[in-house]
DNA sequence: ATGCCCGAGTCGCTCGGA
């Protein structure tokens, strides 16, 4: 049976990681990647070392802070759409969307909303309605779809370590959650959840306090299908083996697979 | 209540991340 590998992987900077996305993208395959937090304005997005590995690319940079970019195997993806509709802050890159492959992938970087309360927070989830606003558009259409990124949301707590030592941060606030299943309530599947129902699943460790050592993650980074994609997912998971490099990211790549 | 560990920008520090 072919399959469609899709990942999305905050790299958490696009130029220090290079060698290391290269390498991944050589030893893992996959056919279509959403990257976040590229820190880098456009003219600094590495397309030819990109296309040197096989992929084409499309990408939504700024200097220093957020990018998304969406990487296809062996073809170019077709750019539907670059920035969120009526995003509350145009300025911050957060959403790219192209279709690869038939499917329509949404490419997204949520805001994390810390401090909270605060601005951050109430930006947080502007631009949260904002996407469902967007998200619910894209389902009406009818197409295939793939919602991808880092959504900064923790949906429950059996989805962190240790709730209690993150219960003010705005990753498991009510309001956040809340956002969050007004989303999958539209008819959105979280891919990895559905997997594997009440296992303990990790995308993100944070640099501090050796988290990554002791395991003590978060699941962030979230692959949400359109309803046709349901039936076509046949697996998923985290390459935990690249949050173990040198100078890793404090993402892991996560993705799913889709049969085609 | 805060720092911890990082990348990027302006350059030996701040800011933002989550």
């Amino acid at each position: 049976m072919r399959t469609l590998r899709i990942t999305t992987f905050n790299i958490n900077g696009i130029r220090s990681r290079l060698p290391a996305l290269l390498d991944w993208l050589s030893r893992e395959e996959p056919d279509i990647v959403c990257l976040q937090e590229l820190k880098a304005a456009d003219e600094f997005f590495p397309i030819e070392a990109i296309q040197a590995a096989g992929y084409g690319a499309v990408w939504h940079g700024q200097k220093a802070w957020n990018g998304v970019a969406i990487l296809a195997k062996g073809t170019e993806p077709l750019l539907s759409r670059r920035g969120l509709p009526e995003d509350p802050n145009p300025e911050q890159s957060r959403y790219i969307e192209a279709v690869v492959e038939g499917v329509i992938v949404g490419c997204l970087y949520l805001p994390n909303g810390n401090p909270r309360p605060g601005p951050k927070f109430d930006y947080k989830l502007a631009w949260f309605r904002k996407l469902i606003e967007h998200a619910g558009d894209l389902l009406k259409a009818g197409h295939p779809v793939v919602l991808a990124g880092d959504y900064n949301v923790v949906p429950t707590d059996a989805d962190i370590y240790n709730a209690r030592s993150w219960q003010n941060d705005a990753l498991l606030q009510p309001e956040t959650r809340e956002c969050y299943q007004r989303l999958l309530g539209q008819g959105w599947q979280d891919a990895l959840g559905s997997l594997y129902p009440g296992q303990r699943i990790y995308t993100f460790w944070d640099y501090f306090r050796q988290h990554w050592q002791t395991n003590s993650g978060l699941r962030i980074d979230h692959l949400l299908l359109s309803p046709q994609l349901v039936e076509r997912l046949v697996g998923g998971g985290v390459d935990l083996w690249v949050r173990d490099q040198p100078k890793a990211s404090d993402h892991a790549p996560t993705w799913i697979e889709l049969s085609i």
